[in-house]
DNA sequence: CGGAATGGATACATTTCTGTATCCGATGCG
DNA sequence: CGCATCGGATACAGAAATGTATCCATTCCG
């Protein structure tokens, strides 16, 4: 029985205000170099508050990670639901790659977080479930688009894996060489090319 | 000048030990959370024989990962120049896979340096360094194993950005689900089909 | 208002890590 | 064999991080 603590209004907005600054904190030093000082400080608190609201480093990575995937993914619902029925494949990447954001700072979090799960295995089950829940947001926009190309997906798990890992890949490119735009193009580039390596039908 | 020291067999023997338990240590518990004291306990030696052969852990790192992406690549190289001019595009892709190492240590020492990359400019040019003399070596064998099937490479950089790419992504995913045979084969057929996108001719 | 519960600050004891200074056994060399 | 240098161990001092116990201000609610 986890002895469900009610939530007032000012620890509510402390326990968020930590949650943010471990986001920058992770991201600058890397959670393994991160104390709790160094989170507290970051967000205008002291080591008792921070005790207050969480148990361990551990316990508020997972939730600022959890907290931050899931709004992102939200987001991205939000931005693609409305969608102006694309016509073209490259269009149709187009939207998604300009939605999903390559934000360094999330992204050197995300990465610190993959390389944790590695390490956790119960923290496995938590990464794969995101991406099996983007995957499902984002391959009904796709495949739509690609119908109205006249294109089908043929293995619809192999495309789900190629582009997460392709996504994963490139990001690293990017965010290695973030003012060279030929990296970015190339990026695009191959997310069609993946998409259509999977995909059949009248051109 | 930096008062080249030279090397006597001691010395060059616990250097080589702490470079082989920096490799442990740092992949079990991420080089942000490992300390000097681990990496010598595994070593079986004390502080004062680190700080006799290096000044900081990350220069400890930085020499380990080196050496161990230089001789990954030899290997590399050895295993491929002996190659028996393979037939098919998927043997041939298929041979240069079997010898990279997807090896769980090695990979995740890997993504820390590269974590650690993005946030120390100064690395990031040793890890583009690197990604290129892998290229170097593999593109070869590739673009001969292309021509044998009657194929060309059409954009040559894009490839290697490509492949670069969907090895680092697909990686991941090799080791999140280390015993699912179907994630392999599935990275395999990625790596076909990326290959292919960018080549043209004959088929 | 006024007492009770809450939430975070403060102070403290403890542990862990670091870096250096010194020592001593081993190894090389004449 | 004996001296000199080398290489790692040991000892120590200081810094940093942790977790807890306690205190005080604020908020809640009758």
């Amino acid at each position: 029985m986890p002895e469900a603590k009610r939530v007032t209004k000012r620890r509510g907005e402390t326990r968020q205000r930590l949650l943010d600054a471990a986001l920058e904190v992770f991201a600058e030093q890397g959670f393994g170099a991160s104390t709790v000082e160094q989170v507290c400080d970051r967000a205008g608190y002291t080591r008792g508050a921070f005790y207050s609201n969480f148990v361990s480093l551990d316990e508020l990575f997972l939730a600022m990670w959890e907290q931050r995937s899931e709004r992102m993914l939200t987001d991205l619902r939000d931005e693609l639901t409305d969608a102006p029925e694309t016509s073209s494949l490259d269009a149709a990447i187009g939207r998604v790659l300009a939605v999903i954001p390559v934000d360094d700072t999330w992204f050197r979090v995300t990465a610190e977080f993959t390389a944790h799960a590695l390490r956790k295995p119960a923290l496995r089950r938590v990464v794969a479930a995101r991406e099996e829940a983007i995957l499902a947001t984002i391959m009904p926009i796709l495949e739509s688009a690609l119908s109205a190309a006249g294109l089908r997906i043929t293995d619809r798990r192999a495309l789900g894996m190629a582009l997460v890992a392709v996504h994963d890949g490139t990001a690293v490119q990017c965010l290695m060489e973030p003012d060279d735009k030929a990296v970015w193009a190339a990026r695009q580039q191959l997310f069609v090319n993946v998409v259509r390596a999977y995909s059949e039908g009248a051109r």
